[in-house]
DNA sequence: CAAATAGTTAATACAAAGTTAACAAATTGT
DNA sequence: ACAATTTGTTAACTTTGTATTAACTATTTG
């Protein structure tokens, strides 16, 4: 995380198992995580944590997420607190949405962890303070790909790559493992005036191999290449 | 220069200066753009493309866009793509409409570019957060299918399938018990141009047979295959 | 049991990617 | 402004892997 301070998230589930799960992925992804097991829990807790983003079950005793969520919604404290749901059936969105009670977003179960996060990630960077809009840097492995510099670091040592190298190269390990055709490389990196021969990808493409080794790029044959981590 | 992360639309007219109009305005507008100025031309770009959203003319030589989206949405490729229309006279849309083709939104000629161009921010925003969440990786059962990365797993172990074979077991896994026909397979698989004997349709699942074992594809004699769960 | 349909095998054809060197086009330093 | 150097592109050729086919066998089904 580029911030200094961690976001915060409360998560409020009266299943243990749920709420293990919820903050297990989340605190991989960085985040300072706090938890409840009822409404009335969830709503002390935020007072004192002042979470960015809550994530509150629908059905709980003592006191719902619903009932939760409306009772934050009139305190100034949670004017900018993202209040997400999390629903066993559909329709319970209906609900929710019904209600008016301030939902920013809601999440089906059974809970995918990877879903939830990305979901959650999204919603907090949305909100995220203009400073961390561009992190250049991208960290694979043992390959710091830094484009702001254009400098490439394989093992601490410096690799010195040339414009279109290192484009090609930032493009590929942008999603490494996935595989980039001839097309789509080309509208990546060149203009699109120019029209360019299939094999300067390929010398490209040698070129970088030579540089950073074979096992850097793959060749996925009649489909393109791609990035192996 | 561009992130990875843009959003492909494809562009789909035989009018130049159409093409051209839409080409510029959504490129400002910071869009991977590509083109293709009939139906077949459309298919076999955005295969290789795979692109988030397409426009499609309906008058189109060759193909026209409602053929052309009728073939590539029996495509699981095409699944999560947004297929717009552009329409002449608004009595087409009924058109559409009747032919029930999986069409997203239509946009009406002459185009003003500003409109275009919100309504295309509209529909893609409105995917924004679901895009994040779904890959598009098939898992059923044991068997996990990323079409991003070419990759197949079995049971976590890596099974290297060549380019054809894997087109072929992510149609036929595209759903699960569904029998394929050998026309319809030729169809998603094969550029239309080709022809190519029934033999080779089986020397192809019998590779992936050979690699996956013989239990995952079923013949159906006589009328084709389908993938067994 | 005989058509029709599908499976098998290996040889061959083909297209895609790798390679190299030479040339062109940018950059850079002086 | 010029030469030196680096970077980008291409052509021509080689290599590789994949797709396709033919010829034959096996299986199903009416």
């Amino acid at each position: 995380m580029s911030t200094s301070t961690k976001q915060k998230i409360l998560i409020v589930d009266d299943e243990p198992d749920i709420l293990e799960l919820i903050e297990y992925n989340l605190k991989k992804e960085g985040y300072q995580v706090y938890t409840a097991r009822n409404g009335q829990e969830a709503v002390s807790e935020a007072k004192k944590v002042l979470p960015d983003l809550i994530v509150l079950d629908i059905m709980m005793p003592k006191m719902d997420g619903i009932e939760a969520c409306r009772i934050m919604r009139t305190m100034p404290e949670f004017k900018n607190t993202f209040m997400v749901f999390l629903t066993a059936r559909s329709e319970e969105y209906s609900e929710i949405a019904g209600f008016n009670v301030g939902a920013d977003d809601y999440i089906a179960k059974p809970i995918k962890p990877r879903a939830l996060v990305s979901r959650i990630n999204a919603i907090l960077r949305r909100n995220a303070p203009a400073e961390e809009v561009t992190d250049n840097k991208l960290e694979i492995g043992t390959l710091v790909i830094d484009r702001e510099a254009y400098l490439v670091f394989q093992k601490g040592d410096k690799v010195v790559l040339a414009k279109k190298e290192f484009e090609l190269l930032y493009l590929l390990a942008s999603k490494p493992g996935k595989v980039y055709t001839r097309e789509v490389i080309l509208k990546n990196i060149w203009e699109d005036s120019v029209v360019v021969t299939n094999r300067t990808i390929d010398v490209h493409i040698r070129k970088l191999r030579e540089k950073l080794g074979d096992d850097i790029v793959a060749t996925v044959k009649g489909v393109g290449y791609k990035f192996e981590a």
